[in-house]
DNA sequence: ACCTGAACACCGTTCAAGT
DNA sequence: ACCTGAACACCGTTCAAGT
C-alpha cells in the first residue's frame, strides 16, 4: 500500500473508533469521512462495506476474545471459565452499540467480511461450553450456536437504554439457565 | 372525523398492514403512502409518528393478548398459562419483525405513543408471573419488568434469519430458568 | 377540515475526473 | 495508484398552497 493510502486507512479507522463508539454501529459514514477530513470515496475504497469497517475495527478484540478463551480454559474451573468470558465478551459488546445485529446476520452469510470473526468466537465459546459439559457443569441439550445467539441477545438487551440497569441480573438468570444445578 | 378523513385513516391502516408484515416496522412511510394513493402529509396527519401508526396496528392485538392473559390464569394452572402465554406473545411478534426495539424504547417513554401498549402487555405477563411464583413454580428473583426484557429478547431473536430455526429450542431454555425446576 | 406534494436536510453507493 | 466530490436514488419531516 502506498504511504498516503496507508495513513489515510489508520487515520479513517482512529475515527471510525471514536464515531462508532459515540454513535453506535450504525453512525453515518458520510459523517464518518468527513470528520476524517478524507473524500467519502477513499473510505469506500479502504472498506467495501460497513461490514469490512466494523471488521477492521474490532478484529483485535476478536483475536483477543478468542486467545482469552483459551488462557481460562487452562486456568479456571469449566464454569468458572465459561462464566468469566461470557461476561467478558458481554462487556465487550457494550461498548459497541448496535454491533449485535450485524455479527447475527453475518454468522450466516459466509460473504460477510464479518464472518470469519463470528465463526472463530463462536467457535471459542463452544469449545469452553463443551468443557463445561464435559464437566458435568452446564446442560447438554445446548451447543455453540445457542450459546452464540443466547450471548446476542444478551447484548442486545445491554443495548436497549430501558434495561441496562438489569443486564447483570438478566445476565445472571440466562446463565443459570445454561450451567447445570 | 370528516368521512373522506375516515376512508384515508382506514385504507392507510389497511395498507400499513400489508407493508409492514412484508418489509417489517421500519418500512418506508414514504412507500407506503405512495402504495396507499394518498400524499406523505396525509399519512403524517393521521399517524404523526411512526410509533402512532405501529401502535394503531398492533392496538388490537395488544388488547387480545392482555384479555387472553386474564382467561389463562382462570383455566390453567399457574405454569401452563404463564408459558402458553409467553408462546402467544412471541409468536405475535414473530408476524411482525423488527416490532421489539421501538417497544422496548417506549416502555421507558411515556411520551411514546406505544408506552400505553407496552404497559399494559408488560402488566399482564407481571401478573401471570406473579401468579406462577405464589404457586412456587417461577423463580421468584424475577419481576415482570425482567419478564418483559426476556420476551424481548427471544422475540428480537426470532427476528434474526440466522437463528429461526432454533427459535423453539431457546424457548426453552429461557423459560425453564424462569420456571422452579 | 383535510389533502397534496414540493422543499429541506439528510442517507448509502457509484464513478468520472483529477493528481 | 489513489483521492475527490458530484450525481443518483433513496429517506423522514415540515409546511405553504390548494380544495
Amino acid at each position: 500500500m502506498r504511504a498516503d493510502a496507508q495513513k489515510n486507512y489508520d487515520h479513517l479507522l482512529a475515527i471510525a473508533r471514536i464515531v462508532i463508539l459515540e454513535q453506535g454501529a450504525d453512525a453515518s459514514l458520510r459523517d464518518l469521512a468527513r470528520r476524517a477530513g478524507v473524500g467519502l470515496g477513499t473510505l469506500y475504497r479502504h472498506f467495501p462495506t460497513r461490514e469490512a469497517l466494523l471488521e477492521a475495527l474490532l478484529r483485535t478484540s476478536f483475536d483477543e476474545l478468542t486467545e482469552r478463551a483459551r488462557e481460562l480454559e487452562h486456568s479456571r474451573s469449566a464454569e468458572d471459565a465459561l462464566v468469566t468470558w461470557l461476561r467478558e465478551i458481554i462487556a465487550f459488546t457494550h461498548n459497541y452499540r448496535g454491533v449485535t445485529a450485524p455479527m447475527m446476520a453475518a454468522i450466516e452469510e459466509p460473504n460477510s467480511a464479518l464472518h470469519g470473526s463470528c465463526v472463530q468466537l463462536r467457535a471459542a465459546g463452544a469449545r469452553l461450553l463443551s468443557y463445561a459439559q464435559t464437566q458435568g457443569r452446564a446442560r447438554t441439550d445446548i451447543d455453540g450456536d445457542d450459546l452464540f445467539a443466547l450471548i446476542a441477545a444478551l447484548a442486545w438487551l445491554n443495548d436497549q437504554p430501558s434495561h441496562s440497569s438489569r443486564a447483570k441480573h438478566l445476565f445472571g438468570i440466562i446463565v443459570s439457565a445454561i450451567l447445570k444445578i
